[in-house]
DNA sequence: CTCGTCACG
DNA sequence: ACGTACGTGACGAGT
């Protein structure tokens, strides 16, 4: 029986362009796209047998859809210029792969596989369509199942017609009024403005087309009516284009996409050119050529893993094999590890993968295997250890004997990619297949943990990945220079980390509560203010009211406006000063309500009521440049600039009686590493001396003596100081100080002048970017900036700015983990009862007993300081007190 | 569920 | 000529 394969060729090159990781060959020329294509094709051809196969292209630019909508596609961003010269190389794998290319001017792709997928359904020839584009649904059938690529390219979601009704309760000819009524974004598809899928689909289910729709506007309501009555043409309009026409004239026929499979040695030839060495070992060639013994594809194989869903009476059984066991998977649902429901662990050995449901876990029977997990000898290799430690910890067991961490070696692959899942992880790997929790799980309101075989099974698939994955990502941890970042670094912060969040600081709820009732009578005052000098009453926290009442009702000038209408931010408002006496009572009404939702209300819902502390959770891997975050609550951003926030402080105390918070951080850190790493002579003499940073950049930017800096020169020079450290432009620089533009380029050749060095490593750390497509900071932290290559001059320019900061706010980052990791060791080695509680980018905090102050108040800068040794100092300065606030 | 705004380094 | 400072997370408004 007949089976092909349509695949839209433009469509899979873009997605596999972005979802792999930035990759060329020893030419320079970039191949991440190719290489996607490629191992999609593999997969394909070995999964489905395929009797036809086609590729179908974009010809030229004009298609008949810009006749009457000249728009059409017109928002969309250029094709870059590291995708178009994957183009012909593509074309020409195709053609060392034997598959047939179609295209015809004048159509799309779309149009060509529709007309084959007509002529399918006439034949009654079983077809898949691939494509990333979810307009293809329009196209399923009996005969016809659609193919949607998903995060990356080797992972597909399959549409039948019953699939299509499942996800949207809608026929495969109903997509096209769904895309008819919420428009299409990157297609430059208007749509009805306002209306997106959600709204679309209540209408659709209502009444079923378009037409219908328009037919029954008189029946909707308020806003939505407006809406629909005003953009009828709109809506017509886009149901036209999203219409795939399926009587293309094809000047080739259906024979000539017959395929009988590829030809080995003519593919390794293009494996072989565009440097695949992988790939070439899983051509399976006649021994001579390259393959290896176990060179065999393992791509979209089924897992082979047994799972053992292990009870009271067969945890012995597992226990005997503890020493088989090569991975862990910790699983614990939910967003916040501190309240994570601890639902299974599973143990994959080479053959089989054990599954222990909490519950058994955590009982007598249970008592040996908590025993292993607790074992430091016992070595462990997992997904997210950090978050599975915690989830342990609140169940008594502590997590000891990680080896290895799937998620975090996968973000220092890549930092840019931060939502690195074992089922996207396996799919770039080329593993079998590991489905996304979201697709087991739901997501949402909808999350519903699954029958017990479900679940076993899913995280036998997903402990069976980390196996697999652990010793890929460990040999190009090794190739990149990252291995000792990544084993002496990062894995035992991790493990820090989660003692930290476990420990909590103790925020006192009176002290926030009673601010909290100050705050509250300032609202109101400053709100009647507002309202006085408005001369009517309105809701001061909407941007839209606040706007019409600045601009519409007061008819002050318009300085900037947001894409859905005007800019009332306090730059903005500043800027209105002048004009008018309500602006600085909407500022102060606005530092109010920010105090008040976020961090008097917010905080006080984040206390335990139990013992009286918060539990940040510190993520790992989110930041691109190797920073921290904070989440649940957020404490790297608790106020300290202006006072009247600064006292939110006063509530973080310490929680053991008669002790203290000691604090420290460091000083102009990231001066000091750009000192390091731009050589700068001036740059390091200041530091070397000591200086004041900013009056000697005032000094030398402005030309004079110390003396004659005064106090409005150096806020200049700290903000030329700031522009620097994050990739400095004239516009950004004048917009700060609100000079213009051309002071603000002035400043800065005045600073290159004065600080050559800088301006060097400036030009060297963009041209390094470009040639090797990432920078990296002092620990050979790596991040890729594809973008720096990029024709848009926006995306490309972005690239170089975040080339020229991320090593030093990056080094930076790597500084202050290397200190606390000291730190760690000291509190051990010295058996110190003092605990590390915080850390906010420079600074750290500790509770510290009275008996133990002398010790710290020393201990803590000289660790920071020396963490890592540069070619000027490093400082950090201390201070303690009774609470957080008092540390300054 | 997205946007604008604002808190921190 | 292009249109911006780098990195985060949380909240209220409005649809």
């Amino acid at each position: 029986m007949d089976k092909w394969i349509l695949i839209d060729g433009n469509s899979i090159a873009n997605r596999a362009f972005y979802a792999m990781p930035p990759l060329t060959n020893s030419a320079g020329l970039h191949t991440n796209a190719v290489y996607g294509f490629t191992t999609m094709l593999l997969r394909l051809i070995e999964e489905e047998q395929p009797t036809h196969m086609m590729v179908a292209f974009d010809a030229g630019k004009i298609t008949f859809r810009h006749e009457g909508y000249e728009d059409y596609k017109g928002g969309r961003a250029k094709t870059p210029s590291e995708l178009s010269e994957q183009f012909p190389l593509i074309k020409e794998l195709l053609k060392a792969f034997g598959i047939a290319q179609y295209e015809l001017g004048g159509f799309e792709a779309d149009d060509i596989i529709g007309t084959l997928t007509r002529i399918a359904d006439e034949k009654g020839v079983q077809t898949l369509v691939v494509s990333g584009d979810k307009d293809m649904l329009q196209l399923a059938s009996n005969q016809v199942t659609i193919a949607i690529t998903r995060k990356g390219v080797s992972e597909v979601d399959r549409f039948t017609p019953e699939a299509v009704g499942e996800k949207y309760n809608l026929t495969p000819e109903q997509i096209i009024d769904l895309k008819g009524l919420m428009g299409d974004a990157s297609d430059n598809i208007p749509g009805i403005p306002g209306v997106g899928e959600k709204t679309a689909l209540k209408l659709l289910h209502e009444y079923g087309t378009v037409e219908e729709v328009l037919a029954n506007a008189g029946s909707l309501k308020g806003k939505m009516k407006e809406k629909v009555d005003q953009h009828r043409e709109e809506a017509l309009m886009s149901k036209k284009l999203a219409t795939i026409f399926r009587e293309v004239p094809l000047e080739q026929g259906v024979e000539e996409m017959a395929y009988s499979g590829y030809q080995p040695y003519q593919l390794s030839e293009a494996f072989r050119k565009l440097e695949f060495k992988s790939l070439l070992e899983r051509l399976d060639l006649p021994s001579g050529s390259a393959s290896g013994s176990d060179g065999a594809g393992e791509e979209g194989q089924e897992s082979a893993i047994e799972t053992v869903s292990v009870e009271a009476d067969g945890i012995q059984a597992l226990v005997d094999d503890l020493k088989q066991v090569k991975a862990v998977l910790i699983e614990a649902t939910g967003e916040n590890p501190h309240h994570a429901d601890l639902l299974a662990i599973a143990l994959a050995t080479d053959t089989k993968a054990y599954v222990v449901p909490a519950d058994l876990l955590l009982s007598e029977q249970g008592l040996l295997l908590k025993e292993w997990l607790e074992d430091e000898q016992a070595f462990k290799q997992g997904y997210d250890m950090h978050k599975a430690e915690l989830a342990l910890a609140w169940n008594g067991i502590k997590l000891k004997g990680t080896t290895f961490d799937v998620q975090l070696a996968a973000y220092l692959l890549d930092p840019s990619d931060s939502g690195q899942t074992l089922n996207g992880l396996s799919a770039r790997y080329s593993l079998p297949h590991v489905p996304a929790d979201e697709d087991v799980y739901g997501k949402g309101a909808k999350f519903k943990v699954p029958d017990q075989e479900v679940l076993h099974v899913h995280l036998a698939r997903k402990a069976e990945a980390v196996r697999r994955l652990a010793p890929l990502q460990a040999r190009e941890l090794e190739e990149s220079g990252m291995h000792r970042l990544f084993y002496e670094l990062e894995l035992p912060l991790s493990s820090i980390l989660a003692g930290m969040e476990k420990q909590g600081i103790e925020v006192r709820s009176d002290t926030i509560a009673q601010l909290g009732q100050e705050i509250e009578g300032k609202i109101t005052s400053s709100m009647n203010e507002v309202y006085r000098y408005a001369g009517m009453e309105f809701n001061i926290g909407s941007t839209r009211q606040l706007g019409e009442v600045l601009f519409d009702k007061l008819g002050l000038p318009v300085v900037k406006k947001t894409k859905t209408g005007y800019s009332t931010d306090a730059d903005v408002l500043e800027r209105l000063e002048p004009y008018h006496g309500i602006i600085p009572s909407i500022l102060h009404y606005r530092q109010l309500t920010k105090l008040q939702s976020t961090y008097v209300e917010g905080l006080l819902k984040e206390i335990r009521k139990d013992t009286g502390k918060v539990h940040t959770y510190f993520r790992q891997t989110i930041a691109a440049t190797g920073r921290l975050s904070s989440q649940f609550p957020n404490l790297q951003n608790i106020p300290i600039r202006l006072e009247e926030g600064r006292k939110i402080r006063k509530a973080f105390v310490p929680s053991e009686p008669g002790w203290f918070i000691l604090a420290a951080d460091y000083s102009q850190i990231e001066l000091r590493v750009l000192a390091h790493i731009s050589g700068d002579e001036g740059l390091k003499d200041a530091f070397i001396h000591n200086m004041d940073i900013h009056t000697k950049t005032a000094m030398d930017v402005f030309g004079v003596a110390a003396d004659q800096v005064d106090s409005n020169m150096r806020r200049q020079a700290k903000a030329v100081n700031f522009g620097i450290v994050y990739g400095i432009s004239d516009f950004g620089l004048s917009q700060n100080l609100n000079i213009t533009r051309k002071e603000a380029a002035q400043f800065i050749e005045q600073y290159f002048v004065a600080f050559k060095g800088v301006r060097k490593y400036m030009d060297d750390i963009v041209a390094q970017a470009r040639e090797d497509g990432y920078v990296t900071t002092l620990l050979e932290r790596r991040r890729y900036l594809p973008e720096i290559k990029a024709s848009n001059f926006n995306l490309r320019s972005f690239a170089e700015r975040t080339a020229m900061n991320t090593p030093i706010q990056g080094t930076a980052a790597d500084i202050i983990k290397l200190a606390m990791v000291r730190m760690n060791e000291k509190l051990a080695e010295q058996k110190l009862r003092s605990r590390m509680l915080l850390q906010v980018h420079d600074e750290l905090v500790f509770e510290v007993p009275e008996d133990e102050l002398a010790i710290m108040e020393k201990l803590v800068p000289e660790v920071m300081a020396g963490a890592i040794e540069l070619d000027v100092p490093l400082r950090a300065d201390v201070s303690y007190g009774a609470n957080w606030y008092e540390t300054k």
